[in-house]
DNA sequence: GCGGGGAGTCTGGCATGTTACATTTCAGCT
DNA sequence: AGCTGAAATGTAACATGCCAGACTCCCCGC
């Protein structure tokens, strides 16, 4: 028994690993848009693998709400369901407020170091305005954050949370001076972070999600005005 | 499309569940042992089913960190690791700080009486001395405030989180008076969900999950002993 | 005696055939 | 025309066969 770590080595993404990112991918950016039917053996061939790792890279997308299976009927991307989104979010709040708060206690300098250079490149994203690249770079200061506390699988919990925030956004339209607010927010967490007050980080972290939760709440009805107006 | 849920029907269990649920029981249980092979072929001829929806069971349970793969080799119990215990225990803290502080918010009367009506099993299971019941009743407790929620999916992650705690506390020897601790840190809890204040019980909350930290940790402390000694 | 290598054995991952069921459709009846 | 139910269709779930890789262990060379 040599292989040190066990559940797949990063260096070998088994198949049901690469469709799992891979379809996960295209739900994220709507280019399998929420209805679309997933039809196995056409994703299999697509992919060059057969229905078995389709299979299962499916049921994790089910487990993170972005795809319904219907047993015996089929598997289908899921709606944009406002109660889905809003768990996603209540899921990650638990989550990055309590994270926050133990990373505090446990901050080096090479964490702050690797957060104020996130922040750096946050401004500079914003300053080209490139907005893809700081949604990434917004992604991966939460991420820094969190991975500081060494807990693989409450990170995975969170990325898993984070996917169905994704398709509001995207849908929904931009609002003017949101990024320069969310880089604002993101100073002070970082800020918090390096007083070393627990209560100060979590008291940021949860502010700033109180913010994105106001943001995904007009996505929402934004999205569902337009839902209506369609069919009307 | 008349299935009005997706993803399997509660009454209509697939066999990959029941296999799933089954062998849980086992290893929480600790029928199945730390470090214990699982060979699927067996798993299968021995609950009647073939062998895919035992290895569907297996991945999940190694998504909990049940068990470990380790491909081409063997899937193992996994042994009772300490970083993966306090995992879980975080992620349980940042899920039920969240959710009682939201659930205080909304409770109302039949809530409550629900979670009286524990509280009062609680007190006569432990006047009976039946302490199987009273674990039962807590998980109930910590099941009924989270599910007022209705937020299935971080009931679901709940779950998971709470599973490898199990562990722990079967092997640990039983610390005198803690069960009665326990039920009056419920009984605060409650009180506190009652009074409204969100800070106020997501306090009493975290107080009692830090005085399950202490109790894991010490349990934790046993068993290395019990091993280091074993193997010296 | 000791170390290295290679065949044997076991496993998980994957491919593919099979089954059971939810939905739809359409013929037959009223 | 409207309704009912039986057959057709398409799917997930499951069964089963296959393959490549990891570990074992013994044998050979030193």
């Amino acid at each position: 028994m040599s292989s040190l770590s066990p559940t797949a080595s990063p260096q070998d993404p088994s198949k049901a690993e690469r469709v799992y990112r891979e379809l996960r991918r295209r739900i994220r950016e709507l280019a399998l848009p929420p209805g679309a039917p997933l039809r196995k053996e056409e994703i299999a061939l697509e992919l060059g693998v057969s229905r078995a790792p389709v299979s299962e890279a499916i049921t994790r997308l089910a487990d993170e709400a972005l795809v319904d299976i219907f047993p015996q009927h089929g598997s289908f991307v899921a709606p944009i369901r406002a109660e889905d989104v809003r768990e996603s979010l209540f899921i990650r709040t638990a989550l990055e407020v309590e994270g926050i708060r133990r990373v505090t206690l446990t901050a080096d300098a090479d964490l702050m170091a690797r957060l104020e250079d996130n922040l750096a490149a946050q401004a500079a994203a914003l300053q080209s305005g490139d907005l893809v690249l700081f949604y990434d770079l917004d992604e991966a200061l939460h991420a820094a954050i969190f991975s500081a506390l060494k807990a693989p699988r409450a990170l995975r919990l969170l990325d898993a949370a984070r996917a169905p925030l994704d398709r509001p956004r995207r849908i929904g339209l931009p609002e003017a001076g949101r990024p320069e607010a969310t880089l604002a927010e993101h100073r002070r967490m970082v800020d918090a972070i390096a007083s070393g007050d627990p209560e100060f980080a979590a008291a940021a972290m949860r502010a700033h999600l109180a913010m994105v939760a106001r943001s995904v709440e007009r996505e929402l009805t934004q999205i569902e005005t337009a839902q209506t107006t369609a069919r009307g």
